[in-house]
RNA sequence: GGCCCAGUGGCGCAGUUGGUUAGCGCGUCGCCCUGUCACGGCGAAGGUCGCGGGUUCGAGUCCCGUCUGGGUCGCCA
């Protein structure tokens, strides 16, 4: 090693130690005939003085993030001029010998920690954004995340298992990545949007308990809580129930929220089915950080003569305080509902004397007034508003109401951690629904699966799926948290014949399931345990245990908007040459077509 | 794909109802400085205001288009 300590672990009681250093130069104060030095290594910093002569005049020379190495002397700082803000502030390396490992050109974007800089300009330059305090830190906690994972895995006896990049589309129902098959010109291999069948397949194989932190990919549009490839802590057991993958999975959180966050998880997590979490917050990932609850009132206004109001689902939430706003914020709020895809947003402002006002109240019937604000549970000086349609939409506007109230309204505590499991999701829902909205619906039955084909129907409903599908329950569970589904997953069908049920259900020919699924269907005839597993978002849980912004920010290299990799500029432009290696063109052999 | 916001020296920003030479802070470069720690002082360099077109006597500013980035809805477990 070309160093003998860490500038960051300097103490005191070293005082007379003869130390060498390397890292780089951060601020420099340089006084003339004294030069100070802030020498920065990954393990923090410390300052370094160069006094008089030539040491002095080989510093001057120095400039920001030169790469270095210096031996010297630990010395205490005189009297009155220690650093409390630094840990190694009560001492200094009175410098003997200087050695300029590697220059630095003047910087893009300063290093401070406390000026702000443009995320574009500290992706393009990660390697420099990266040797600051915030996302060094931020990369060694995503470390130590993964380590906690393991550990926990170790201990429960579980496989870490690598599962193939280069692979078939899987069916999660996005876009896939394709990557063109040299050899086989014409065709490609998909990048897994998930290692699912894979790791069903590691259950058949008889590994019990398998874990992977995997790689998984999909094209498809870009959100700040979303990049095109993006990591899972991918998990999978064999004979267990919901129970027991909700239980390690539980540990594993809870785990890393002692460690990372310092907060203890009650446990057992609670849990809420999905109908109560539609039905109360109007969302299947509620973010139970503030009480607010949606109210039903489809009955209340059963009879109404407000034209709006007279469809399959009316309800409302409050907002506490809400009739004080101005009227260009009850504007905003159309806006805001409009931007949303929604018509507008009725609403109705409660006076201090209990009296209705407000477009809304001047339609709807004398009786309805009178009782509208205890059945919405509202106070005087509150708004009330309403979401009016089909169930979906409505909640789905109510939901969002929801949110965007408890931020305007500072309802939600910023330091509290809210968990719950989301369970009994429906299996099924209308392939039509579905269609319309713009997914590719797998098969061409009336219904199609809300998560994927494999995953099993609750035992209540494992042998009557096909008497009501729009309303069996899949065996499935998402955890929540603050309102961010960090991860989710399900027991799986095992059984042939449930599984050529399930095909039958959404349309999938015999013929079909064979050609997509085949060799998972054939693992499966030959004594499949039951299983079940889970996946959780990785780069999103150490985002909250970063307390950052954005999954950028835990990202070493990540992508920005557009798929485009600041860094690197990939996406980029291929030769002749590599195009015709690669067979992007190759024409399709015959009209005999696969999937 | 829709909508919203932003693009001004290396970085962060200001720039009024359109009006002379586009400012400020940081950084950079040079000189000075023996106790600083976001050191300080003096001086200097550095900008076709994202790009294209239009309106105008005159555009960083107004209009249209376009590109890039961020957010959001659609999409996405």
């Amino acid at each position: 090693m070309i160093r003998t300590h860490e500038a960051g672990t300097l103490r005191a009681d070293q005082a007379g130690q003869t130390v060498t250093l390397s890292g780089w130069v951060g601020r420099r104060r340089d006084h003339g005939g004294v030069i100070f030095i802030d020498l920065r290594d990954a393990s923090g910093i410390a300052q370094v003085v160069f006094r008089e002569g030539e040491m002095a005049e080989r510093a001057h020379r120095l400039r920001a993030e030169f790469c270095i190495k210096v031996v010297g002397e630990i010395a205490k700082r005189p009297e009155g001029n220690e650093n409390p803000e630094l840990p190694t502030g009560a001492i200094e390396v009175l410098a003997t010998e200087l050695e300029v490992l590697s220059e630095s050109a003047p910087l893009p974007f300063p290093l401070d920690d406390h000026l702000s800089v443009g995320e574009d300009v500290r992706l393009r330059h990660r390697y420099l954004d990266l040797r600051r305090s915030g996302p060094a830190r931020n990369m060694r906690m995503r470390s130590e995340a993964n380590r906690i994972a393991r550990d926990v895995l170790h201990q429960e006896n579980f496989v870490e298992v690598e599962t193939p990049t280069l692979t078939r589309s899987t069916p999660e129902g996005a876009r896939d990545f394709l990557v063109p098959a040299r050899l086989q010109p014409g065709s490609w291999y998909a990048l897994p949007q998930s290692p699912q069948l894979f790791k069903q397949l590691l259950m058949v194989g008889g590994l019990e308990r398998y874990y992977q932190i995997a790689r998984c990919y999909r094209d498809e549009d870009f959100r700040a809580d979303r990049q095109p490839e993006f990591t899972q802590l991918d998990i999978e057991m064999s004979f267990v129930e919901q129970d027991d993958v909700i239980a390690l999975g539980e540990k594993v959180i809870s785990a890393l929220w002692r460690d990372l966050a310092g907060y203890e998880i009650p446990l057992p997590v609670p849990r809420m089915t999905y109908a109560d979490a539609m039905a109360r917050y109007g969302t299947d990932k509620p973010d139970l950080r503030f009480d607010l609850e949606l109210t039903d009132l489809t009955e209340y206004f059963a009879e109404t003569p407000f034209r709006v109001f007279q469809a399959p689902y009316v309800g409302s939430v409050v907002m506490p305080g809400g009739a004080s706003q101005p009227r260009r914020q009850f504007d905003a709020w159309q806006e805001w509902a409009k931007q949303r895809g929604s018509k507008g947003l009725a609403y109705v402002v409660v006076g201090e004397d209990g009296t209705l006002s407000g477009p809304v109240a001047k339609n709807i019937s004398e009786s309805e007034r009178e009782g509208l604000a205890k059945a919405a549970g509202a106070q005087p000086g509150d708004c009330v508003f309403f979401g009016a349609g089909t169930k979906n939409d409505a909640r789905a506007l109510l939901g969002a109401a929801r949110l965007e109230i408890g931020r305007r309204c500072g309802l939600i505590d910023e330091s509290a951690w809210s968990f719950v499991w989301v369970v009994d999701a429906p299996l099924f829902e209308e392939a039509e629904a579905a269609r319309s909205a713009g997914d590719v619906a797998v098969g061409g039955g009336r219904w199609t699966a809300v998560h994927h084909a494999f995953t099993s129907p609750t035992p209540e409903w494992i042998d009557r799926f096909e008497e009501d599908p729009a309303n069996a329950l899949a065996y499935a569970y998402d955890m929540v948290c603050n309102g961010n589904e960090i991860g989710g997953g399900s027991i799986r069908i095992h059984r042939k014949d449930v599984q050529q049920r399930v095909f039958d259900l959404m349309g999938i020919g015999a013929e079909e399931a064979q050609e997509k699924f085949g060799f998972l269907l054939d693992a499966f005839s030959y004594g499949a345990p039951p299983h079940g597993g889970i996946a959780y978002g990785w780069d999103r849980i150490v985002m909250l245990l970063a307390g950052a912004d954005s999954l950028r920010d835990v990202i070493a290299f990540p992508k920005s908007g557009g798929g485009f990799d600041p860094l690197t500029s990939a996406p980029a432009p291929i030769t002749a040459q590599q195009r015709k290696e690669a067979g992007v063109d190759a024409k399709p052999a015959a009209p005999k077509d696969q999937g």
